[in-house]
RNA sequence: GGAAGGGUGGCCGAGUGGUCCAAGGCGACGGUUUGCUAAACCGUUGUACGGGCUAAUACCCGUACCGGGGGUUCAAAUCCCCCCCUCUCCGCCA
């Protein structure tokens, strides 16, 4: 959410910000109703001051034991037009905050404006590998080696669920765990196994409420989410609390699954697991200081990119051009790892920086040493997402002979196999 | 699913209708003392919103906030109703 505050003073850059998002928020409508909000604010504090001191006197009087009968009448009808402004008031408040809640994050400075056409590549590593025999796809590679079971998925789950299987299962688990390990142990991170179900409130802290509902899974019953990545439940871990400044920054790890509809998407990317409806992720969380964040936004992004360097894939990082960023983000890379089979770039990792986006709606607060109170910084990347890491392996690690060579930073989390077969 | 307790400021915790501008403690900050640190003593200490005055997030005034919502009352942390959360016990299940 944006401050309203900062959108009353700075009205023009707002609306500029807005556009380059795509956005059709309303700023204009909101601004009104927050005028004729503090018109009758102004009233009605007037009036309960009027009330409270009248109130007060008339307790003395009380226990004077004077008759206040008369004046009691006058103050009760006094006090339901009081009632009757704060009503009044309510109303307002609720309909400028359920605008604000759809108003998206506005671009950084840094940022392209654009669409995704208007993305750019602020970083290549590695190379494509040169194949001397014709590579297959990775749906090709599961059935031959009988690692991914995309038929029986269909059958208990339906379209766009996976079952991995013997040594599938096995490298998903190696990645997982070995994702983990480095950003626990060299990039500082401590690690969070949250609930896969949150309530409505953790998904509007974060931003995916109101807008994107559309694309979650839910339990009406209870009013839980399946969340669709671990930044949910992880950044509104700390929702309604105040840090310390010598808590930040705090960096999160935390492996789930994760789920989407991906509505709006149907037809794309069918075959295969390039889009499914259940996936696994290891993701990074950071809160920082304000005045830290964008240092920190690029930290982010180069402890997600060493697990595509220690994989051993060439991957490019992407800038996000304004129209391509997400509800919340002020700023964000893709990162994208090249897969042969399907010859084309896949995005295993958003890195966003979303200023105090999220802090304000989930109320995310630290303390500075002054004494002062503020919103913290908050940050996340994918570190990095399973499926297409998995389908990068198998298709940049195919041998002539129809196996997967293990990189070798996987070896280990493999019971020392060097191949699939 | 059943029963009982609890939810108060950064934290702990008192508070059964007006004097609550929420006691007290802890912590934090400032000061005194001190070779340094500690201790002791003194003082300060919430958040949000609106308004005034501004260079100002400084200062002044007001309003609201004691889990959330509603009600009673001239007046609610306090009384009543509903809901949420939490904890303990019982049952059921793993």
């Amino acid at each position: 959410m944006l401050d309203l505050k900062f959108i009353r003073d700075n009205v023009g850059k707002v609306k500029e910000g807005l556009k380059k998002k795509n956005s059709k928020a309303d700023i204009d409508e909101i601004l009104q109703l927050d005028e004729g909000k503090r018109g009758l604010l102004k009233e009605v504090e007037v009036m309960k001051a009027d009330r409270n001191r009248i109130s007060k006197e008339l307790g003395i009087s009380k226990a004077k034991g004077e008759d206040i009968s008369q004046k009691s009448a006058e103050m009760k009808v006094f006090s339901q037009k009081i009632k009757d402004i704060d009503l009044k008031v309510e109303e307002i408040t609720q309909r400028i905050t359920a605008l604000m809640l759809s108003v998206p994050n506005i671009p950084n400075e840094a940022v392209p404006v654009g669409s995704e056409a208007n993305n750019k590549t602020v970083m290549e590593w590695g190379k494509k590998r040169n194949f001397n025999f014709n590579p297959l796809s990775h749906w090709e590679l599961c059935e031959k080696l009988d690692i991914v079971d995309f038929k029986r998925a269909a059958k208990i789950s339906g379209a766009g669920f996976v079952v991995f299987k013997g040594k599938g299962a096995l490298l998903e688990r190696a990645l997982v765990n070995f994702m983990l390990d480095v950003h626990i142990r060299e990039h500082g991170y401590k690690e969070v196994i949250p609930p896969f179900l949150v309530n409505e409130a953790s998904m509007t802290g974060t931003g995916q409420l109101p807008n994107l509902k559309e694309d979650m899974y839910s339990i009406d019953k209870e009013s839980l989410y399946l969340i669709p990545t671990a930044e949910v439940p992880v950044t509104n871990l700390y929702a309604g609390e105040i840090f310390s400044e010598e808590q930040l920054p705090l960096y999160h790890v935390s492996f789930s699954a994760c789920f989407r509809k991906e509505a709006g998407s149907y037809g794309k990317d069918t075959r295969g697991m390039k889009r499914v409806h259940q996936f696994d992720k290891v993701e990074l969380v950071k809160f920082v200081l304000p005045e830290k964040s964008y240092e920190e936004h690029e930290k982010l992004l180069n402890n997600a990119e060493i697990i595509l360097q220690k994989l051993g894939f060439h991957y490019r990082v992407r800038l996000l051009a304004s129209g391509d960023m997400s509800f919340a983000a002020a700023k964000c890379y893709d990162i994208e790892v090249y897969s042969p089979g399907c010859n084309e770039y896949l995005e295993v990792s958003s890195c966003s920086n979303f200023e105090d986006f999220q802090a304000r709606r989930a109320n995310i607060r630290y303390r500075a040493r002054s004494g002062k109170t503020a919103y913290v910084h908050t940050l996340n990347a994918s570190g990095v997402a399973l499926p297409r890491t998995f389908i990068a392996i198998l298709e940049n690690c195919q041998t002539e002979d129809g196996k997967i060579a293990v990189p070798e930073a996987l070896q280990p989390y493999m019971g020392g196999i060097a191949y699939i077969d």
